[in-house]
DNA sequence: TTAATAGATGAGAACCATTCCAATGTAATG
DNA sequence: CATTACATTGGAATGGTTCTCATCTATTAA
């Protein structure tokens, strides 16, 4: 499933975060970094039920929770329930279609500054000491789009 | 608590969104708009529990859902385990401390512009019909900082 | 004003994603 | 290899939110 590549990568970052490699670990962060799919611990669990097949729930919660500690991954919540995960590797936000939950990374050449400036005003204004931010955007993704028989001209 | 100006507001509101008026929705709604804390259904709940001291739980998530759904209410999430409420009035983002929870409203002049480049932009790269965005910012707030003792310059 | 009805409320049961717990297992250190 | 601090497991517990359905009521039409 994980290439050699992915495998040598996700251990080097499990090192780099001074976090205990295990295998569970190991093939969790394995499994986000080389999916595009914004995963459940349901999906991760069945994804990975073949590997390691007496992994608990519990464990898939410890070990993303300690992702996002790290900053690692982010979490999403797209209305169906429960949350989703997603490994952030590089710069980007979220669209969430609002009829069937599909989410897709976005980004574009100046994200960052729109990002960086947005944190920079809030530090100024509210007093905070900025670590971090989530921006999603909501709308009907082209399939639902289709679904519902709506036109864009509306 | 609430003044004859936001009752008359309120009720207003709730005839605009074509939303049957009943005291429950009325107060609620009241209260969301005269207070600008971020409520928990608890804490809505034994606000009002003097003034309707039957109204049930369900009714609270039922009228908060619906609110979300004709978008005048916005969910927050600040790690306490509860969905908190906030009154969407006039555009606005969040900061939210990473240590207590504490959410406060954030605005700046130009931050409209922000939030439309980013839709347009996002509706230009992902194909989804944009319905709206929630942008949220972390940190720690000053109070925090504080008993943290972490100074500026990390 | 009254009658009809679609929709809202309320109390509690049910749901279910997530966390907690205690026992067992294991990765890292030297 | 021994030590130890930390991770994993599975099941129980938690608790926020939704569901159910009987009752009630705001709204509309007659």
């Amino acid at each position: 499933m994980a290439s050699n590549a992915v495998m040598e990568e996700t251990l080097q970052i499990l090192k780099d975060h001074k976090l205990r490699v295990t295998p569970q670990r190991h093939i969790i962060l394995a499994y986000l970094v080389s999916h595009h799919n914004h995963p459940t611990v349901e999906i991760i669990r069945d994804a990975l039920g073949k590997e390691l097949p007496n992994m608990g729930a519990s464990t898939i919660y410890n070990t993303l929770n300690t992702f996002v500690d790290h900053h690692l991954v982010v979490e999403l919540q797209n209305g169906d329930g429960s949350t989703h995960y997603d490994y952030f590797g590089t710069p980007h936000y979220h669209a969430i279609c609002t009829n069937c939950g599909r989410i897709v990374d976005v980004t574009y050449p100046g994200f960052s500054d729109t990002e960086k400036g947005l944190e920079k005003k809030t530090a100024e204004i509210s007093g905070y000491m900025i670590s971090g931010n989530h921006m999603e955007v909501y709308g009907l993704c082209p399939e639902c789009q289709i679904k519902l028989g709506i036109k864009n001209n509306e």
